[in-house]
RNA sequence: GGAGAGAUGGCUGAGUGGUCGAAGGCGCUCGACUGGAAAUCGAGUAGACGGGGAAAAUCCCCGUCUCGCGGGUUCGAAUCCCGCUCUCUCCGCCA
């Protein structure tokens, strides 16, 4: 969410600044409800001002004996004109309200302006990719050639989209998840959280997955207002909604592996085949709260927590800045790690770091008191992924395939396989 | 799921219709005392929104709102009524 003062000071930059999104926000509206709601206001405080103070007035005649009936005939009025005007400024706070959330965030002055993700910039590469002197399968035949992933049954108990992993492919995807938090916590610093799964309304707002974004959720619709996590983005950002934390306490850095559920509408046709979207997989997610001067600095770090993963692992990858017009909704900057996939010939992404700025910790009302003593101010918050959990086990079977068909552990898994080093067909 | 109790500031805890944004205590900040510290004494110490001032601010002045959340009664609600959420205790169920 934006700072209102900011649209009402500043309507021009902010316009533009959504333009290079792609994006045209309905500011002249907004602007007029604002100042509609600021003259109303000041009108209906005026009137409260006056209500305390006959009100107080009514209690001194009251005490002393004296009738205050003509005065209490007064306020009645007073009282009922005011339950009018409130009513109407909560109409149009709540519209504010709407408006307001749905405006993206300003991306960075660093960003890239662009339309679409061919107009993203690669910044850097690691590794190459691997030249094949046989045919390169897909990831899907390997797992089930090996028997470690099972579509077909997958859509026999559930549905399309779904998958499971069997065997050694199980263990893998296991041996990833406790190789990634165990990275991030040893070397970088991050405190592990478990978080819930499921989380309420209040949070899908505080990240921006909601109120635009609803079709995308799975909503349960038992308990009313639940909605499964698309990320541990979620719960874990919102771990301190509604607090005003200590300067001493930044930064906080949270890892969490979570299963994440999308409904992927929109996408009907998009990576049908194999793991690389499916309607819940498992991620390994970084989060940060920091000072807001410290942020762009901690993006670089973030993202550089996430390569780690791929460069001890040994996959090629490159990093990408995205363009504004590929920005995410909540997001100000935002860099993508993708891996090398051989059976697409390019590169996939693996990772998204972002930097929200203030954005976030707006609408979930996250703040921290600079110093002691004086006023709260928002935090920026961070998030990226370190890694997707999924889309890490199809670059392993593609990328460390053999022309049998077997496919070498990365060395660093090993210890967390049981000290498999190759998984073969049985 | 059933029964009961509760939710007040950073924490604790008082407050059953008006002078209560809220006693007392703890903590914290500043000052005094001290060679320094402890102890002691004094002062201060919630957030949001809006108006005015100022070049501007997280500054100054004024107003409004907030005692879990939402609604109601009333001239006036932390206090009375209704709904919801959460916490605790007991019972049931359950991995």
């Amino acid at each position: 969410m934006l700072d209102i003062k900011l649209i009402r000071s500043n309507p021009e930059e902010i316009k533009r600044a959504l333009e290079k999104r792609g994006t045209q926000a309905n500011l002249e509206e907004f602007l007029k409800l604002d100042e509609e709601r600021r003259n109303l206001l000041v009108e209906v405080e005026q009137l409260k001002s006056l209500r305390n103070r006959e009100s107080e007035e009514i209690a001194r005649r009251k005490k002393q004996g004296e009738p205050a009936d003509d005065l209490i005939e007064k306020m009645r009025e007073v009282s009922s004109k005011i339950k009018e005007m409130d009513d109407r400024l909560k109409e149009i706070e709540g519209k504010l309200e709407q408006l307001l959330l749905m405006i993206p965030n300003i991306p960075d002055e660093s960003v890239p302006v662009g339309e679409s993700d061919a107009d993203n910039v690669e910044l850097r590469r690691w590794g190459d990719p691997r030249k094949f002197d046989f045919e390169p399968k897909p990831h899907w035949e390997l797992g089930e050639a090996l028997d470690i992933l099972d579509f077909e049954r997958a859509a026999k108990i559930t549905g399309s989209r779904f998958v499971v992993y069997k065997g050694a492919g199980a263990r893998l995807e296991r041996a990833l998840i406790n190789f990634m938090l165990d990275l991030h916590i040893e070397k970088h610093g991050y405190k592990e959280i478990f978080p819930p799964f499921i989380v309420n309304r209040a949070s899908m707002m505080g990240t921006g997955q909601l109120p635009k974004f609803e079709e995308e959720a799975f909503k349960l619709y038992n308990n009313t207002d639940y909605f499964l996590i698309p990320t541990a983005e979620v719960p874990v950002t919102n771990l301190h909604m509604n607090e005003i934390l200590e300067k001493d306490d930044l930064p906080i850095y949270y890892v969490a592996y979570s299963g994440c559920f999308r409904a992927e509408a929109g996408s009907a046709g998009r990576d049908t085949r194999g793991i690389i979207r499916q309607h819940q997989f498992n991620k390994v997610e970084l989060v940060k709260f920091t000072e807001p001067d410290k942020s762009m600095e901690e993006l670089e770090k973030l993202t550089k927590d996430a390569e780690e993963v791929l460069q001890l692992l040994g996959l090629p990858y490159r990093v990408v800045a995205l363009c504004t017009g590929d920005l995410g909704f909540a997001s100000a900057k935002t860099y993508d790690i993708e891996v090398w996939m051989p059976s697409y010939n390019r590169y996939v992404e693996i990772s998204s770091c972002s930097n929200f700025k203030d954005y976030q910790a707006r609408r979930a009302n996250i703040r921290y008191r600079p110093e002691k003593g004086a006023k709260p101010q928002f935090v920026h918050t961070l998030n990226g992924s370190g890694l997707a959990v999924g889309r890490t086990t199809a670059a392993i079977l593609e990328n460390f395939q053999q022309a049998d068909g077997s496919v070498v552990i990365p060395e660093v898994l090993r210890p967390y396989m049981g000290g498999m080093e190759v998984i073969t067909a049985k």
